[in-house]
DNA sequence: GCCATAGCCTAACGAACGTTCGACCGGTGG
DNA sequence: CCACCGGTCGAACGTTCGTTAGGCTATGGC
C-alpha cells in the first residue's frame, strides 16, 4: 500500500511552500519534485488555491483528531494539561513543514477561498477554548493558580508554536526532552500548579 | 520636515508584504500605493531585493538601538527582565509589520542576499545572548531559579514574539496591560523570582 | 475485442512578473 | 538663457505565471 500521486503532490508543495512561500513556488516547480508536468496536476487539483488548502485541511484535520484524544483518563487537571502540551509539541515537531505552511498562508486562504479559511479558523479556536477550560476547571478546584486564564491559554500557545522555529534535530536537546521541558514550565510555573 | 518618497515607498511596501508575503506583491502594486509608476521605483532601489533588506534592515536597527537602551539602573535583575520584556512587547507592536515582515521573508534574503541575511541574523543573536546573560546572572544572585536558562530564553522570546499574532487594538486589553502581563509571568512565574 | 477512463503529455493562452531604456519636465546654479 | 539633474513617465524586453484544450497510451470491466 504505497501513497497515492495526490499524497505525493501534496507532500512536494508542502516543503516547496514552506522553504518559499506559496507565491514562490509555481505549478510547474511542484510538479518537477514528483516527476511529472505542470498541467498534469490539473488531474488532482483544480487549482493552486485547492493544493494549499488541501495541506491546510489535511494537517488541520489530522492533528484535532490525534489531540483530541480523550484526556480524562489523567487524574488531575495538571497531569491532562501537562500531556496536552507534551502531545502538541511532539505532533507540531513531526508536521513542522504543514505547520509553517498552514499558519504563514493562511490570510491567502483567508482571501481566496474565505469558507475554507473560517472552518479552519473555527477548529483552532475549539482548540484554544479546550485548553481555557481546562485551566478555569483547575483553577476552580485550587489546582491551578493564574490570574488571567485567556491570556495564559495565549501565552502557552505561543510559546510552544515556537519551538520549531528554532529546534534542530542535530541539537543539544531531543524534541522529546524539550516537551517535557515546556510541560513543565507550563504546569509548575506558569499555570503555579501545587 | 516630511518623509522623504524614499521612506513613502519602505512604509508602502512593508504593509503590502505583510499582507500578502515577499512574492505576492508586485514592483507596480508597491508603486500604485506611492502614487508612481513601476519603473520609478529603481531610481530609489535597484532591485527589489533591495527594497526587502531596506524594509529588515532599518527595522532591526532601529530596535537593537532601543532595545540596547541601559538596563543598569534597574536596581535588580528582576526588574531588568521585567523592563527588557515589556519594551520589547511595546516595540513589537508598534513596529509589527515590519517584524512580520522580517520575520516571515528571512529565508528570502537568506537566498538571494546573504551577507544581509547574517547581518541581521546576527544581531538577532547577540540580543538574545544578552537576554540569557541576565538570567543566568540572576540565577547565580539568587534572584532567578530555573533549570535551564538557554531553554528558558527560547520559551520566553517565542511567548513575546507571539503577541502580535493575536493581539487587537480594539480587544478588551490595551498592549500595555498585556506587557505588564507578560513581563509578571515572565519575571514572576518561569523565572521564579522570589 | 471494445470501450471508457485515468493519467500524462505538448502546446498554447493572456496576464503579470522584474527590469531596462530613452524621453520629458521642472527647478536650480552659472 | 542655458546646461544640468533628480524624478517621473510610457513602452517595451524576455520570462514566468496559473490555467486550458486536445491528444496519446495503458489499464480494466464488459
Amino acid at each position: 500500500m504505497s501513497i497515492s500521486r495526490r499524497d505525493e503532490i501534496v507532500i512536494a508543495a508542502t516543503e516547496l511552500f514552506a522553504q518559499h512561500g506559496y507565491h514562490g513556488v509555481g505549478m510547474r516547480a511542484i510538479a518537477d519534485a514528483v516527476g511529472i508536468r505542470g498541467s498534469s496536476l490539473y488531474h488532482h487539483f483544480p487549482s493552486k488555491t485547492e493544493l494549499l488548502y488541501a495541506i491546510a485541511h489535511d494537517y488541520n484535520r489530522a492533528f484535532i483528531e490525534s489531540q483530541l484524544a480523550d484526556l480524562s483518563p489523567n487524574p488531575t487537571y495538571a497531569a491532562r494539561v501537562r500531556k496536552l502540551v507534551y502531545d502538541h509539541i511532539i505532533y507540531f515537531h513531526k508536521h513542522r513543514l504543514e505547520e509553517a505552511v498552514g499558519l504563514r498562508e493562511l490570510q491567502e486562504l483567508r482571501a481566496n477561498a474565505p469558507e475554507h479559511y473560517t472552518d479552519i479558523q473555527t477548529s483552532r479556536r475549539s482548540y484554544q477554548d479546550g485548553l481555557e477550560r481546562l485551566i478555569v476547571d483547575g483553577r476552580e478546584t485550587g489546582e491551578f493558580e493564574c490570574e488571567d486564564p485567556h491570556l495564559v491559554v495565549l501565552a502557552v500557545l505561543g510559546m510552544v508554536n515556537s519551538v520549531n522555529d528554532w529546534y534542530r534535530d542535530r541539537g543539544r536537546m531531543s524534541i522529546v526532552e524539550v516537551a517535557e521541558a515546556y510541560a513543565d514550565i507550563t504546569v509548575n510555573r506558569i499555570l503555579g500548579a501545587r
